[in-house]
DNA sequence: TCCTCTTGTTAGGCTACCCTAACTCTCTGG
DNA sequence: CCAGAGAGTTAGGGTAGCCTAACAAGAGGA
């Protein structure tokens, strides 16, 4: 399986939440493609046992395609958090995020995990909030304690 | 240009140190791929301006292969950076960096070197260390400041 | 009902990679 | 100096994705 497919898998589990069948369409717009490389990869994913294909009527997601869209789905979630959490914005923090989840390898997303729970954990700490200023402005607030002489 | 291309860039920048040729085997060895194939991209990677090649010689690259290797190199370094410094080993950090760098965006780039700056400026702040220790360990240092009630 | 619009599919073709088999060049050692 | 080993190339083929053009199915209104 390609890293695309992996696409595929999500928006189908996104689109079918309820249980709804998905449709060609619905997923070529999301991914903008066209319509028939979206049958193409129903065609494949259904032939390497992800999803139900039927002709002329959509698709459902096997047990393996909804097992395999949970994992994503939530590295996902955490990836975005996490780079939300640093000072990415919630849109960036997502596209960013679709991407590396399909190439990081799973002791890299439970660091990042990790990572997320332990700033939760903490209530955004003081040196999350002098970072993401520090991102943004290219500059340092000033730490109080620390007094440089003149 | 695909992901693999730039990793046939970073390859060739790599062995070229000194500026010296670059030859088929070597790449191929690196990448584990075969001979045709590295010849296939030296082709296409001159075809695209960013090699040299001449048949049976091997390849230098253009200027603005360098570029782009430059430019490649410095975001490896970043994700490797963050990546150990967080936790992870060094080799593994040196993997994971290098599939991400082929997917990332500049301003993620921007916000992990930033994260990686502001780390370093603190010299390896305390809570860096108890996170260390929870990835690890899985358990939260106690912090001595806050007693729990029995 | 049936005609039309929308959606879906097939056919055929493209690029980026990858491979093996077979051939060619370079270069070194005897 | 020239033969053979080893490196490089060409030819031919494969998969994953993507596309357009053309055709097929199905659903809704006259």
């Amino acid at each position: 399986m390609g890293r695309r497919a992996e696409e595929y898998i999500e928006i189908i589990y996104d689109l079918s939440r309820g249980g709804e069948r998905v449709h060609v369409k619905e997923v070529a717009e999301r991914l903008n493609v066209s319509l028939p490389s979206v049958t193409e990869m129903f065609q494949r994913l259904a032939e390497a046992g992800f999803l139900n294909y039927h002709r002329y009527y959509g698709v459902t997601l096997t047990d393996k395609g909804r097992k395999l869209a949970e994992d994503l789905e939530k590295r996902h979630q955490t990836l975005k958090e996490f780079l939300h959490l640093l000072g990415l914005e919630e849109e960036e923090a997502d596209r960013e995020a679709c991407k590396i989840e399909h190439v990081v390898d799973p002791e890299t997303v439970k660091l990042l995990t990790k990572f997320v729970e332990f700033i939760e954990m903490h209530d955004s700490p003081r040196w999350l909030a002098r970072f993401r200023k520090y991102y943004l402005s290219g500059e340092l607030e000033r730490c109080p304690k620390i007094k440089d002489g003149v």
